[in-house]
DNA sequence: TCCGACAATGATAATGATTGTCAAAAGCGC
DNA sequence: GCGCTTTTGACAATCATTATCATTGTCGGA
């Protein structure tokens, strides 16, 4: 058993979705994604967009956030840990960072004799442009 | 149009889901604290269970979890806000206090515009004995 | 205390996202 | 090219939550 990860491999639907991935903004629910891939015409069956939005979830490749509102929404993030400022009415995102918060996090999970600190947080609010329209 | 909630009314029902949340320590599911009033011999439908909780949690006076698993947990807490540390083995959750977040979440908010603003936050890890069982 | 308006209840059906299944179809190392 | 293994994908299954709607219980006023 090692480390690496070699049975890996390289399939049309994969890139497809990463690639999806890449060309919308904000989050995209699996539905919404798999909707997308047919648009272009890109075969790709729903159950596998839902395998390949875990796998690269689990890779960190991308975030995925929970809405109060029910379905998982995933998004091509920017590398670096960070969260996000969501508006209640429109879902415009925005992506703020928060070392302090980050640094909280882990003090009180060593605090506490936690590992393998983990965490997620998401602001929502009403952004100005909706806030106005009321 | 007032202020005031002057169309709430007290129930049986209201008041053993809220005496239940009393008793029990923890968060529990819907479908549990249902089944816990089962057993105590109160007659409360399911949809009543969720709609007092939903009820409850908009009001604030408990506490809403939506773990990556799948079913939303809730739990009566300190009234203060805070946020819990959860440990992805055994699922103990302690609660923690972040006054530097609360305030941070605000002013990141703030700085965008965005009014109403509300956050959630989890943080996941793995709790002393449950990492030393492994 | 009685009454009537209206919120609340609850059994059941509906919803809908996600996961499981498993045979068929590709990848990759040789 | 060959064969082993992973991956795919159509479809069924799951399951928490929500909607429906007729019935019941509250509560304030008469």
């Amino acid at each position: 058993m090692n480390t690496e990860s070699p049975a890996q491999r390289n399939t049309r639907q994969r890139s497809a979705v990463s690639s999806v991935l890449n060309e919308v903004e904000g989050f995209n629910s699996a539905q919404d994604l798999h909707a997308r891939l047919r648009e272009r015409g890109e075969r790709v069956g729903l159950t596998t967009v839902y395998r390949t939005l875990q796998g690269l979830a689990d890779a960190g490749e991308i975030d995925v956030m929970r809405p109060p509102g029910g379905e998982h929404l995933y998004r091509r993030c920017s590398q670096g840990h960070h969260h996000h400022l969501v508006c209640r009415a429109c879902a415009r995102a925005v992506e703020v960072e928060g070392p302090a918060v980050e640094t909280w996090a882990e003090k009180v999970a060593a605090q506490h004799g936690f590992a393998e600190v983990s965490h997620t947080m998401e602001i929502f609010g009403t952004c100005p442009e909706c806030a106005a329209k009321r």
